[in-house]
DNA sequence: ACCTGAACACCGTTCAAGT
DNA sequence: ACCTGAACACCGTTCAAGT
């Protein structure tokens, strides 16, 4: 039984929730410009120094929307059907989590610290998944995610553009079903042997 | 017989370049964070209104430094060899411009305009070189492009400790060494020939 | 043409104080 | 426990003025 999210019932106080709501929304709308300590507050109706009871500075407050964002990624996943389509379930909910909050992952991308945390549960998972799969696992598993990350950085590059962005999804899809087929695999892990060897 | 890179002779003016140079040199040492208008202009001895001269805001100082980093990328390519090593030879080198200056990349991905511009001539570049190769080189150039993109990612997160970087640079290598094989080209290949029809 | 000084409209964050 | 007001040490950039 935990709290509803949002603004409680009808105290006056400000939650973490609703920190972390409005900095999202301020993020979407201007950017990593468009949040500073001082829109939220406003945006929140209380006094900047408020928050710094609620979040430790700006980059814990990204902090915490990155493991939002990325935490619901690895929740709910269907672990039940073969590799490959877990692999690409993974790396498509990742995607789409990009494609939901470009500005959000920009800014993560910027913060190092963050960015790790964020990546790390995700390509621990999907090792696990190729480890099943393929015995050359950490190179596949670096090639998709550095791909997956790379057309993230694309997507956020096209601005808010709706019918590019969604051309772009589609365009990871169809690579990512390339990558994923299984010539594909058989080759790559042949060459990963040869490589190795 | 252009003028020498740098401060100039004797005279108490700043060049451009010199400009850039000790741009660079602040972005290398504290990242986005330690280059701003007045460190810049207190490295070359001088008021940060005077830089405004030769430089139109920091957007675009960081767009020229963008320009010159990546524009010697494209210098100098042997175009002579069979095209996987060209392909090769220019991704490697732009993986490697990344590893020169990973601050100043960073600072580019965050800034769309910036970063477009600068992979343009790159992406156009490989685009002609991966035509001469196969039918499906839209697909490729996509997915060569943004495993690239990311790998500079994930060595700019790695924050300068240099043996790591140096076993990410070789990872790279590996990588694409894997995703040009002839093998796996081959299978990419028709499995891109399928998704499309 | 090139540089300066002062100023404007911002930042994140600290600190001491209120309830 | 939670919030406030004032202050500190910064930003990028504009403007009017100097040479």
């Amino acid at each position: 039984m935990t709290r509803p999210r949002g603004r409680p019932a009808r105290g006056q106080g400000v939650t973490r929730d609703a920190i972390l709501d409005a900095a999202l929304a301020l993020l979407d709308e201007d950017g990593d410009a468009g949040l500073t300590m001082r829109s939220l507050a406003a945006r929140l109706g209380v006094t900047p120094m408020s928050l710094y009871h609620h979040v430790t500075d700006r980059a814990g407050l990204l902090r915490a929307l990155s493991d939002r964002l990325y935490g619901a990624v690895l929740q709910g996943l269907d672990e039940s059907g073969d590799p490959v389509a877990g692999i690409r379930m993974l790396l498509t909910r990742y995607y789409d989590a990009v494609v939901a909050h470009p500005q959000l992952t920009l800014a993560i991308f910027a913060e190092p610290a963050a960015f790790a945390g964020a990546s790390r549960e995700i390509t621990d998972r999907l090792t696990a998944l190729l480890a099943a799969l393929t015995p050359a696992h950490l190179l596949w598993r670096d090639i998709l995610v550095d791909h997956a990350h790379g057309s993230g950085l694309a997507l956020i590059a096209a601005r808010a553009d709706a019918a590019r962005v969604n051309a772009l999804r589609e365009a990871y899809r169809q690579a990512l079903d390339c990558l994923l087929d299984s010539q594909t695999t058989a080759a790559l892990n042949d060459s990963g042997r040869r490589a190795s060897s």
